[in-house]
Parts: C-alpha cells; sequence; structure tokens
DNA sequence: GTGATTGCAAATTTTTTGCAAGATA
DNA sequence: TATCTTGCAAAAAATTTGCAATCAC
C-alpha cells in the first residue's frame, strides 16, 4: 500500500484515499475501462462515484501515472505500465494483455527512424496484435 | 458513380442511395469518425438520418467495404481502405493519415511469425504512428 | 411480392460539467 | 488556511433499439 502512495506523490498529486483506490484497482487490473474500474474499486470503496472515477483517471493520465488505450468499442481505456509495448487486443471482449517484446518496439522505432517525416512529429509507436484469445 | 456502386454489389449489399452516398463519403474522406461522415453525406443528402449512417456503417464493416479503426477519444472511427496498413494518429484533433509501407507491415508480420502464441490467434497487425502534424 | 432497408423517436450508454462541501498539504 | 479534490445532479455526446413505412431486387 505504501508503494502506492509514493507512486501518486511522485506523480505531484496529493494523495486522496480515492487516488489510492483508483491506482491499486489500476494495479490489479493491468489495462481497464472506466466502468470495469469503478466496479473494482467498488470493492474497497462503494461510496465513491463515477464522476470521481473520471477525475481521477484524468489526472493520472495528465501526470503520467496511467496512459490512455486506443480501443474499438467507443470507450476509454487506460494502462497501468506506462513505458512503451506492445499490446494484444481481443476484438471479442475488447480486452488488452500485453505483449512484453522490447525487440519489437525497438526494430520499428529503428525502421521509423529511418525514414523522415517532416509533416509529422512522432511521439510514440503503438502496435496491437488484433485478433482473440483461444478458448 | 458507377464504381461506387460496383463495390457495394460487390460486396453483396443493395445498392440504396444511402449507402451509396456513405460510400461516396467515405471514399472522399478516406477515415472518419460518425459525424464527419454525416456532415459531409448531408452535402448531397441532408434527409438522410444519423441513425440510417449508423447502420450503413454497420452493414458496411460487416461486409468489408470498411474497417474500423482504433482511436482514443471514445468513437467509432472507419477507413475506406481495408488491406492492412500503418497509420499516423493526430493526438490533437484525432485524425489518421495512412502511412503506406509495406515494408514495415512485412517486417512486422514476419517477426511475429516467428513467435509461437498458443493462447492468441492474430488476425491482423495495427501500427500507429502517433504524435501531432507539424503546422 | 418479399425481405431488406430506412426514418423516426425514444432509450441507453458513456463522458462531461458546474458548483457546493470537504479534505489535503 | 488556501487550494485542490470530491460528490452530486444534471447535461451533453455517442450509440443503439423497436417498429412502421418504404424500397430494391
Amino acid at each position: 500500500m505504501l508503494a502506492l502512495k509514493e507512486k501518486i506523490k511522485e506523480a505531484g498529486l496529493k494523495t486522496t484515499p480515492q487516488r489510492i483506490a483508483v491506482y491499486a484497482a489500476m494495479r490489479k487490473l493491468g489495462h481497464a475501462c472506466v466502468d470495469r474500474v469503478a466496479e473494482e474499486v467498488a470493492v474497497s470503496f462503494p461510496s465513491m462515484t463515477i464522476a470521481t472515477i473520471y477525475n481521477v483517471l484524468e489526472s493520472f493520465v495528465n501526470s503520467g501515472l496511467l496512459v490512455r488505450r486506443f480501443s474499438s468499442n467507443n470507450k476509454m481505456y487506460f494502462d497501468v505500465n506506462v513505458y512503451e509495448h506492445a499490446h494484444f487486443y481481443d476484438t471479442a471482449d475488447n480486452s488488452y494483455e500485453d505483449f512484453h517484446d522490447p525487440e519489437l518496439v525497438r526494430m520499428v522505432m529503428e525502421y521509423i527512424s529511418t525514414r523522415k517525416f517532416d509533416n509529422f512529429n512522432i511521439k510514440s509507436v503503438d502496435i496491437q496484435l488484433v485478433g482473440n484469445k483461444i478458448a
């Protein structure tokens, strides 16, 4: 529990019980949409409102504690791992799974760097392996 | 205009004026969200309702005339180019631009194919170069 | 003619907003 | 204590639904 507070403080945010609860939920979930976070938070903090969850998630994104993910179901998703990495994306349930493969990211970044894009400033590269979990 | 009808028929769909208008709009726009399509369609077909636009877009996705794109602003986006290709994604205005580079896609696919994923069936790979257009 | 498609209106889902009350540093 | 954060309630934005009327083949 201390590590959670530390991370929030480190990010330059005040450590409120609500923020701790949301960050703990994200630590547990890894990737999640808002209602999934709400569901998880409700276990230990049922009085927390959905507006606060939105507030907290946004403050986390703005301070670099979470990153938003790309989705194809018109909902916000967040990732607790903020370093650049690839993902599996399951189109059946819109879930993510990390694909930890620094070599792949490095290879793509290196390839990109050989190209000149004078009309676009690339900040990151997002790679998703799209498909479905095998039952 | 004939090519549009042909494509729709080819996809196994009845060629209604509404579908032609939506497909023409997508051909012009390349990538678009629903309200952008509606705006474009309204020029030539102002009586068309938003529900029909959703219907048509969905029928197009189901029949392979369009593909959905991943976005980070909780809205549906569609791509008129259905073959696999990478994109620039501008986080400032949530716009896409094609990054036609078959070599990149091939390289990543080849790299992926050297890995065994026995719990995930990969259908496609989505690569987005995330950043901002330079003014 | 028949089944698919459209239009409409209402509902649902997801996200945002404004502001008063409360908590943190 | 001053400022930031939370809770609430309402609104806005985006998508979906049901059904009757219309259209394409």
